[in-house]
Parts: structure tokens; sequence; C-alpha cells
DNA sequence: AATCATTTGGACAATATTTGACCAAATGTA
DNA sequence: TACATTTGGTCAAATATTGTCCAAATGATT
């Protein structure tokens, strides 16, 4: 089972409970108003990938965990609606093999 | 080996050379300029999903067929520069399984 | 070379989207 | 009740996207 199985903004609601802090002061900390930062974790907003590396650094959690997670939302809706996504995501990764050969010499 | 490894700009760049047509002609049927239908096949500007669609019909190929190249583009759109971008697939497919999963009753 | 068709690059305007502040209402808690 | 926290909505500013237009560059033909 994997730790990613929840949206970036679950898992940064549960990092801030966790600690019992309220929105008020980590929006400071990431210098916007906390309804933003309280749209953000409900998903109704996006987070910059500046504002996720922020986050990582106030709750000390690994940069790359939340990045991953907080790209693959991002590319996830990109399909949101299509039928196609798997495919499109079989594609992409196909792609990315690729190209990365391609740009390591042939 | 796939038939996708390119990007959806040069496909739908073959396909119109393929039958000798100008831009002119295909930017006409699209209802845009020529030049953004020559900076789309250069991936300098991004087509609209409708615009693949149209192309689609255009040049009498399947629609999945393009669809597949275009989004898978746009997926890795999101993901220029990210050294994490393989993870990052991954994770998106799990949580697509993971979510239709659960939209399918548990 | 001269001509004509095609393609490309860049400036520009119009439109749409994103971002965040702000504040009031709702909710939670002591 | 009183206080803290969270949420919802409106608004303005900033940014991004989309397409037109036209001139320059490139290519093809005679």
């Amino acid at each position: 089972m994997s730790k990613y199985l929840t949206t970036i903004g679950e898992q940064i609601r549960k990092l801030r409970e966790d600690q019992g802090l309220p929105l008020r002061k980590v929006a400071a900390k990431l210098d916007i108003d906390q309804s933003i930062l309280s749209k953000i974790e409900r998903g109704e907003r996006n987070a910059s990938k500046e504002q996720i590396i922020q986050i990582a650094r106030i709750f000390e959690v690994e940069e790359k965990e939340l990045l991953i997670n907080y790209l693959s939302d991002r590319v996830l809706y990109d399909l949101i609606g299509e039928d196609l996504a798997t495919d499109v995501l079989k594609v992409a990764e196909e792609k990315i093999k690729y190209f990365t050969k391609i740009r390591n010499g042939k």
C-alpha cells in the first residue's frame, strides 16, 4: 500500500492538525491569508510549488514526499473525466523513458 | 515500439504534410490563423482539446489516437525539469486505480 | 534571378484564469 | 456566552492564454 493515496491538501491538513496548529499560524509562515490555506487543504485552490516546499520545511518532512503527492495531483487534474487516463499515463511514461534515453546520448 | 513516441505537434504536421496540405488550408478549417497552427505543430502553442478532435476529423484518424498523444504531452509538460517525473507518474497511476475502485463501490 | 506560395516570428488586443486580501458567516470549543 | 478557528464569497491585481495581423524568412517554380 502506497503512502500517497491521498490528496496533497489532505496530507497538509493532517500534518497541520497533528501539530495542533491553526490555519492562521501556518498561513502566516506561508505569507498568505488563512482562508487561502483552508482552500488549499480542501483542494479548492492550488498551491504553488514554492509553497509546497515551504510547507515541507515548516512541518519538517521530506520535500520529495510532498512534491510527489502534489505533482501527481496536478497530473490527475489534467485527466479529470478522461476515460483514456490510464492509457495516457502509460504513454507519458514511455515518452519520459524514451526522451531521457535520447538525452543521455542515444 | 509504441506509435506515440512523438509530440502531438509533430504528429499533426506529419498528417498534414502527408496530405500535401498547406497550413493555410488546415488552419482555415480550424478557424484559426495559419501562424497559430504553425506554432501548434512546433509545440510553441497549445491546442485545445476541441481542436485536436477537429484535427482528427479533418485527417480522418482515430480521435483516441490523437487525444492520447495530446494528453500525454500535457502531462509531461507539468513535469518538465522534474527528476521526480517517473515517480510522479507511478503515483498518479496508483491514485487513478484507487479512486476508480472507490467510485465503483469499494 | 524573379516570382509566388508557404512558413515563421513578434507585436498587439481581448479574454480567461489565477492569486490573494478581505470580511462576514458558520462552526467548534471552553 | 465568549472566544478561536474555519469556511464561503466578492473583489482587484497580476498573469496566462488565445488569436489577429503583418512582415520577414524560407522554399519551390519558371
